[in-house]
DNA sequence: CTTGACCTTCCCGTGACTGGAACCCCCATT
DNA sequence: AATGGGGGTTCCAGTCACGGGAAGGTCAAG
């Protein structure tokens, strides 16, 4: 399989894909044309990893993730610990945003949004007073 | 006052507001030696900005924001129309991070986490068969 | 033989900074 | 007068995970 039709396999642009391989993710064999030649054991990782990202995994993670994937003798405690670490980065990220929401919802709401320009949010940030 | 002052008095890093001088937010004057000196209007720019970034707006949102707060024919519906697009975009992300956190808990849960093998997060990750 | 869809590498840009190097300035102490 | 330390300055590189686009090689069809 050559590098386009993994694309539409996987989801993933190509860029994407050029870009694991850079980066040491995945080893496709190579052509005598130069054109990447992808395996069906590559393709898999590659889903692997884009399922991975859509969670939100960074690539470090990802490559800790499909090591242990790939270690027949992995201990389950490891993949949980990389998981509940990543877990816990959504969750406050997740605080973040609840944070900002609710500040901005009060905001929102106290503005009038008309011609005029009074505006409690441009207030607040500039200091209330 | 000299960006280390305003730098404790905003909260601000001294590198965060050198950037900000770079790309136009904000301009101190300069002393003969080179030193920047900030005006207290200076300082009450940076203080918003600082706001406005801890509420998640983007650098350009910023700047849509400071010119309007400067702005005193503005129309309070032009600031609330940015507020509002930058809340959806908040809720969007939330979104995202919660369905993350939805389907990385029941893989967590479902996780033994023990020196076994097994693991239903690396099964979801590899395609689940 | 040419067209057009692939593929290749390479380099730059993204956002909002952060780290670090190399250097200047000012005040106080020895 | 030299030194030390704590300011300040510029500029360059790196972050993260790609995406855009240029310049060029390859392949199957008409």
């Amino acid at each position: 399989m050559n590098i386009g039709d993994v694309s539409n396999q996987t989801g993933l642009p190509a860029k994407t894909i050029r870009y694991y391989e850079d980066i040491g993710l995945v080893k496709p064999l190579r052509d005598d044309n130069g054109y990447r030649r992808f395996r069906s054991q590559d393709v898999h990782k590659l889903n692997f990893l884009g399922r991975a990202r859509a969670l939100g995994f960074t690539i470090e993670d990802c490559r800790t993730l499909m090591a242990l994937y790939e270690d027949e003798t992995r201990a389950s405690a490891d993949v949980k610990k990389v998981a509940r670490a990543h877990m816990a980065q959504i969750e406050a990220k997740i605080a973040d945003l609840n944070a900002m929401r609710d500040t901005l919802g009060h905001l929102i709401d106290a503005c009038a949004g008309d011609d005029r320009p009074d505006c409690p949010i441009l207030q607040d940030l500039g200091g209330k007073t």
